[in-house]
DNA sequence: CTATTTTTTGCAAACGTTTGCAAAAAATAT
DNA sequence: ATATTTTTTGCAAACGTTTGCAAAAAATAG
């Protein structure tokens, strides 16, 4: 029935007019308590609900952040979203969220729509084939608060929310090798996005500082699904590679050599020794060490450094572009412990 | 520095009208080729994005779903969303994504601030705590398309999707008394969701149709966290309760139960079997046999049924509600096999 | 009781679109 | 050439807000 009740339905109830109703309803100091209360009133009476479209058209900002990850239903970026979405709502923001199923056709579409409706600002996560950062130069050069996280441009002057992966990885690599695993492999993704690139990089450092050479036959790329670390795996085992351990830059494709490992009658840790990235929760289930890298953590301190970006430019204060780096924390669990030297 | 480019300054540029340069844009068949083609041109040269806001304002739809799940970090509401994603933006539409943690007041809340978005249509799945159905009538009194799914309300004349969970729960029950399983527990919920409420009914009918008795001292309500399935096991255990299976409404309640059992010795499938509720991606890796609700099919299957009331009503099209009912499959794994009767 | 100040209200413009209707321009028919 | 039709363009209103400024009402001062 009452289709839409607009501030213009409350005022000619009221004998009043449209700005009346506004400023009462938003509590304006230009208004008497008692045609406040008498607005309000009414305004309950008849159902009224503010149209927040109208309302960010007349005054430009939108109050939506936008949200782009590379998938939803990965569990790292599910509690990353948590994350964002626990302090939005907080501040009274709304989230828009799309995904780019790791295609940067679909990443550059999704932020074209985002800009469309206007958002805020706008939180992003690259897509895994992501190469060039002009596009984000772009953004930034139309004054889109922005804030990137964990997959990131690292060459670009903007917000970012980061692990120290280089460091995550490194503590992994020196723990399978205080374990005694000599011929450690590494399954890693494409050096074009910082994350795996730091991540090898920190695999590296361990070698070196063990003084054991690098191998470059034992680091495989782009081996980061659980379908491409079994498949890895597979060759490797049919290829009669000499190995005794696996440090992977994800967890599933760690889970994927887990499997394989397992069904070709590997023992782990005994045999040979496995650590993950990302501690996704089933790791703790199959006892598998992994890097925790604090995802709801990170979503939030997302949020935080886009709204304060946000509100600063409504002050007009100094644009400043601030780093923050999450440092990770290894957990050792059975997968990478061999049995007799365990403490 | 071109801050925002409108249709005004394309037409001023040109010498022409906003009503001129926006039918241009719109491909309208009223413009020239010439004038369409120069607008066009001149427009992507410019810069120009079209304000979405504006555009809703104008023309009271939205073209943005308001989707709203209890949690967004749990593997079954991500595979829907992903889901609901695919056919929103196969369709040019936006999704605004809410998460209502299970609580009611949230949930309200969020439903309220979807509203004030002018969001085309809402899907939603309700909190876990949700008892009566008055605030979901209003919004069908108020003509907001509306699909429920999962969670839903039966009694209510709108849009479902769900599970046929009782017959889901009844093939867990039916297939452990066919393992020699007699003594059957059952972790169930509230029993105000419908999807807890058809589980146990699930349960009731199968031991109904072994002819095993209905023992009231074996159902547990409320169970469904990890956390709740840990600990009421635990107190079982310490009870002594005399048991040898548990079909459990919930993979999470199933796997603290697990794991709980694990701990305490007991050998599954060989003592206890166990079925859980959803085949979450861990079930897998622990062996444990489960229900498949085909989540992403349940999205798809929500946003169509949803765009389909939304584009009816464009058209004025008769209203007409839907329920599908999605069968789900049971997936028979190591942790309700026992051993001996293996086939 | 009038003059001044303070508080409260109303008018109207603006945000960026889309679109019905009228007007102008171009094309066709006489 | 003019009259008629068809194609193309422009004018102006509308969507529901917020807000600067002027006007009215109420309160205070003289």
């Amino acid at each position: 029935m009452s289709r839409k009740v607009t501030i213009k339905d409350i005022a000619r109830e009221l004998n009043t007019t449209i700005s009346t109703v506004s400023r009462a309803l938003n509590d304006s100091p230009l208004i008497s308590i008692q045609t406040k209360a008498l607005v309000k009133k009414k305004a309950a009476e008849m159902g009224y609900r503010p149209n927040s479209i109208a309302r960010q058209l007349r005054d430009g900002r939108s109050r939506t952040l936008g949200l782009l990850v590379p998938r939803i239903n990965r569990a790292f970026f599910a509690n990353v979203i948590h994350g964002v979405e626990s302090i939005a709502k907080q501040e009274g923001y709304q989230l828009l969220i799309c995904q780019s199923n790791d295609s940067v056709e679909e990443e550059e579409e999704a932020i074209k729509t985002l800009r469309e409706q206007k958002v805020a600002g706008i939180i992003v996560s690259r897509a895994s084939d992501a190469i060039h950062d002009d596009f984000y130069q772009e953004i930034l050069d139309d004054g889109i608060p922005l804030v990137m996280f964990d997959r990131v441009a690292r060459s670009l002057n903007v917000n970012q929310v980061i692990n120290a992966n280089e460091s995550g990885s490194y503590l992994a690599v020196k723990h399978l090798i205080q374990q005694g695993y000599q011929k450690i492999l590494h399954f890693g993704g494409p050096l074009s996005i910082n994350v795996y690139q730091e991540r090898y990089a920190g695999y590296v450092k361990a070698l070196a500082e063990a003084q054991i050479p690098l191998d470059e036959s034992l680091v495989f790329r782009t081996v980061l699904t659980q379908e491409e670390g079994q498949k890895c795996m597979k060759q490797i085992l049919e290829r009669a590679l000499s190995f005794d351990a696996i440090a992977a830059a994800s967890d599933f494709s760690a889970l994927g050599a887990y499997l394989e490992l397992e069904q070709a009658g590997f023992l782990i840790p005994d045999q040979v020794g496995l650590v993950g990235f990302a501690n996704e929760s089933f790791t703790e289930l199959i006892g598998m060490s992994s890097v925790e890298q604090y995802s709801v953590d990170m979503g939030m301190t997302s949020a935080k450094l886009l709204l304060e970006e946000i509100e600063g430019r409504e002050k007009g204060a100094p644009q400043m572009h601030r780093q923050m780096v999450i440092v990770p924390k290894l957990v050792v669990r059975k997968s990478s412990q061999k049995g007799n030297e365990r403490r």
